[in-house]
RNA sequence: GAUCCCGUAGCUCAGUGGUAGAGCAUCUGACUUUUAAUCAGAGGGCCGAUGGUUCGAGACCAUCCGGGAUCACCA
């Protein structure tokens, strides 16, 4: 980036990468041994009995230097904290002969013995110490401070976000805080993977580049396979590759991966995300429900030993049971209005009377998942399971046992907004061939997110697929929801950008 | 795609028509338990880009580029 235009604080330390080299030492050794962690440190340090720790090895990053003439304290980050180093002339004399050539932002490595300062600070007095990186490029300083009530000032925090998106290594480095978003995240998968390998599911991999996509409603991305000449699509779900999996006789199988979508960016919607699915033989949507619910609140007390997360003020009780309502009901008690069974005409009188504004091309389906979205879902903040879809906005989902025209399929909205999606699986080939042909009609007609045929696909399910129960989450929102996050670009660590 | 806001030193920001500023960071000096260390001094800028108005533009106008927020699209 600045590969032609260094500043002046760049080529001093060019200059100073130099004189230490032209000292003997090496600026980028190969390896230290760590005996602790800042935060080990400061967890076992004891007044009554410091000589506990009398020979420790800490390494880190310095993010504050302050010198005064023979002796210098800083503080060096490691991937767990700050601890603070005090390193003497009389200690160190051939280390502190390069001190000066030593910057915010290098990487030492320090032995000595831990003893508390006169103003209270648990440090580590240095016996050696050794250069293990040489920063040539200044990163930001904050500087916190904090104040007689004991609050935390931070100055000249690094702050703008376009800026930490695109060197996000920068970011952690100067904002550990939002280090602890991406534990969490991590924690949240890991803890998913756990839960559904205790049970004997299988975790598995399909294919991201696919010949046809499909399983849900969105354009693709595009690329092309070079020897074959061929048009390949990366996929938008999991869905159809995992259900061959059920035909092929798997009875649990799941898979966490990114999927990709070819569509707008806002505050929810990144151009690749992460996805869950999970597929169980011999289950239905009902079954799944509990599963659900157990395993939401599994990962929240996991990840956060609450099963309850508060948001902009709100508390959100994430322990089961979650209430369950079918979505005409819960647009009957939002509207006063039965919605069930209109025509586009009745449904497009109804929106008007509701000051929903829909397109006048819009489907029946439109105009109900426009009324869903402006009168329920703002609602809908302790977690619901909302029932019951139409048939027409499920082309993948079995029919509904009981009720013509729906099929069994729940979303589950928290904080209002969507976290999973599950059906029954529609398993019928004759239905699933009808509906199917129905997508590509409509694609025909020019709706370029309806889903395309897959032929291979109908094949495996003549073949037979039991009864099966399908769920899928969207992972980074299952991470904004506990982790209070507001925009999906902070919890990816490198979030789609444009090209500098 | 629409609307609003923003772009000035490495970072955070001030500067509303008259010689480019502050704090931190950086450099020099002092200081052997400091902690936003302190004290004394110094360097650092194509004010996002281009065009215009003006005697004079960082500021006003236009266009463009980049970003943010809200909305629309999108599950």
């Amino acid at each position: 980036m600045s590969e032609f235009t260094r500043n002046d604080q760049e080529l001093r330390r060019f200059e100073e990468l130099e004189q230490l080299r032209a000292a003997g030492i090496n600026p980028y050794p190969p390896v230290f041994e760590k005996t602790h962690s800042s935060s080990s440190i400061l967890s076992t340090f004891s007044d009554d009995q410091p000589e506990i720790l009398n020979d420790v090895t800490v390494a880190g990053r310095i993010m504050a230097i302050r010198k005064m003439g023979k002796a210098t304290f800083c503080h060096i980050q490691d991937a767990e904290g700050k601890i603070q180093i005090y390193l003497k002339k009389d200690d160190l004399p051939i280390f502190y002969e390069y001190l000066h050539l030593l910057d915010i932002g290098d990487i030492i490595g320090i032995t000595g013995y831990v003893f508390r300062t006169r103003t209270g600070e648990v440090s580590v007095h240095a016996r050696s110490a050794m250069l293990l990186c040489k920063s040539l490029t200044p990163i930001p300083i904050a500087k916190e401070e904090t104040d007689e009530h004991g609050n935390k000032i931070i100055h000249d925090a690094f702050a703008d976000k376009e800026l930490r998106y695109r060197r996000r290594y920068v970011d952690l480095i100067v904002n550990p805080q939002i280090r602890d978003t991406f534990r969490k995240r991590s924690k949240i998968i890991s803890t998913m993977r756990r839960f559904f390998d205790d049970q004997g599911w299988m975790e598995v991999e399909t294919p991201i580049l696919q010949p046809l996509y499909g399983g849900a409603s969105a354009r693709p991305f595009v690329t092309h396979h070079n020897a074959l000449d061929i048009e390949l699509y990366l996929r938008i779900a999991l869905e159809l590759y995992l259900k061959r999996l059920i035909v092929g006789g798997f009875e649990g199988v799941y898979e966490i991966s990114k999927n990709f979508r070819n569509e707008g960016m806002d505050k929810t919607h990144n151009p690749e995300f992460s996805m869950l699915e999970i597929y169980i033989a011999y289950k239905d949507y009902i079954w799944m429900m509990e599963m659900t619910e157990q395993l939401i609140s599994t990962i929240s007390q996991e990840t956060n030993g609450s099963q309850t997360v508060e948001i902009n003020g709100k508390t959100i009780q994430l322990a089961p049971p979650y209430r369950r309502a079918s979505m005409f009901d819960l647009l009957s008690d939002a509207t006063g209005m039965n919605l069930r069974n209109l025509t586009r005409d009745e449904l497009h009188s109804a929106a008007r009377k509701l000051n929903v504004e829909v397109e006048s091309t819009a489907s029946q389906m439109k105009i109900l998942d426009e009324i869903f979205s402006e009168c329920v879902q703002p609602s809908l903040i302790q977690p619901t399971f909302v029932m019951d879809f139409p048939v027409e906005m499920s082309p993948l989902a079995k029919a509904h046992r009981t009720e013509p025209g729906l099929v069994e399929r729940f979303e589950l909205y928290v904080n209002g907004s969507e976290l999973t999606n599950c059906f029954t699986e529609l398993n019928d080939p004759i239905d699933q061939r009808k509906r199917l042909e129905e997508q590509a009609a409509s694609r025909a007609d020019g709706d370029d997110e309806a889903m395309t045929l897959d032929e291979d696909f109908l094949y495996a399910i003549e073949v037979g697929m039991p009864p099966t129960a399908g769920l899928g989450i969207g992972i980074d929102r299952l991470v904004m929801l506990l982790t209070g996050e507001e925009s999906i670009r902070d919890v990816l660590f490198f979030p789609q950008m444009k090209p500098l």
